[in-house]
DNA sequence: GCTAATTGTAATTTATAAAGTTACATGATG
DNA sequence: CATCATGTAACTTTATAAATTACAATTAGC
């Protein structure tokens, strides 16, 4: 249980080519001092993205791109492609099958997780990069004439 | 990290105390023998449970109970009781403010994951912990006819 | 009441997964 | 060809949960 943050990271990193594009070069070195973290975890992240066809990289070459447009990336292609087939809840594999709880416990709470999870996936599966990147814009042009508003 | 599964555990717990009331005593290390894992997190565990009111237990003494029928137990009362108000997805919160994207992707993904999240939620909360007990009796018939055909 | 068994909880240690770091081979670009 | 960037492997650090140890508080049988 408990995504780890690579998955939020991803979405940043997508998010930030697509905004910062033509803008400052999209180097792992600037896309880690937005995200705050080391040239290395976004590159790790990066290579994920670029095998699961989300966005295309050039070895050698700070050039990175989004491969489809953001209306068609959604936010499960993202978990998929950093995630794989991880789960949401974790189950104890490790009981003892000689009760008839231990025995049955995995397999049936398998199947309950299974509706949770694939509810919330569903979600996921119709939130677009799209809507990540219009609700930072509204947010920031928010922030922008609240600013203005002050001088 | 480490990956909780006091989740998936503390329904085990609940699930045992039901299906074996009465047939073997339900110390904490009968419990913990089903789980395989110690005493100690099973009392940890209980002592939680006993606080949120899913179950009553006695100082000293091995007879734990149910506090309310399991039908009115959902799977999400439990992942209440254990988890709080935690969090399936994480949100990187150390991004960098001076950026479009580091200063807006927080409460961005904050709304999106709140929907997949509530909508995993919803679903737990429409499991109850008979369900999880049916399902048990259910596949243990199952086990326990294979094993007769076979004689 | 006394003894044995049990819970409840704190403190500590161990295990594990992710984040971060170092290093370097490979490839691009002016 | 010099410089800069990516892609990855190997390693270290950090965070979190599980497991262990210890013990006070409580119950229950005798």
């Amino acid at each position: 249980m408990k995504i780890s943050t690579r998955f939020s990271d991803s979405i940043h990193i997508l998010a930030f080519i697509n905004i910062c594009q033509g803008i400052i070069p999209l180097t792992s070195n600037n896309i880690a001092s937005s995200i705050e973290t080391s040239p290395v975890v976004v590159r790790r992240l990066m290579s994920a993205l670029n095998k699961a066809g989300l966005i295309n990289t050039v070895h050698g070459a700070a050039d990175p791109a989004l491969a489809k447009s953001p209306e068609n990336i959604s936010l499960y292609d993202v978990f998929l492609a950093i995630e794989g087939d991880a789960h949401l809840f974790t189950i104890d594999e490790r009981t003892n099958p000689q009760c008839i709880v231990g025995g049955n416990i995995q397999e049936t709470l398998d199947g309950f997780y299974q509706q949770a999870e694939t509810a919330a996936k569903a979600k996921l599966a119709r939130i677009s990069l799209q809507d990540v990147i219009d609700t930072i814009r509204v947010k920031q042009a928010l922030k922008d004439a609240e600013k203005e508003r002050r001088n």
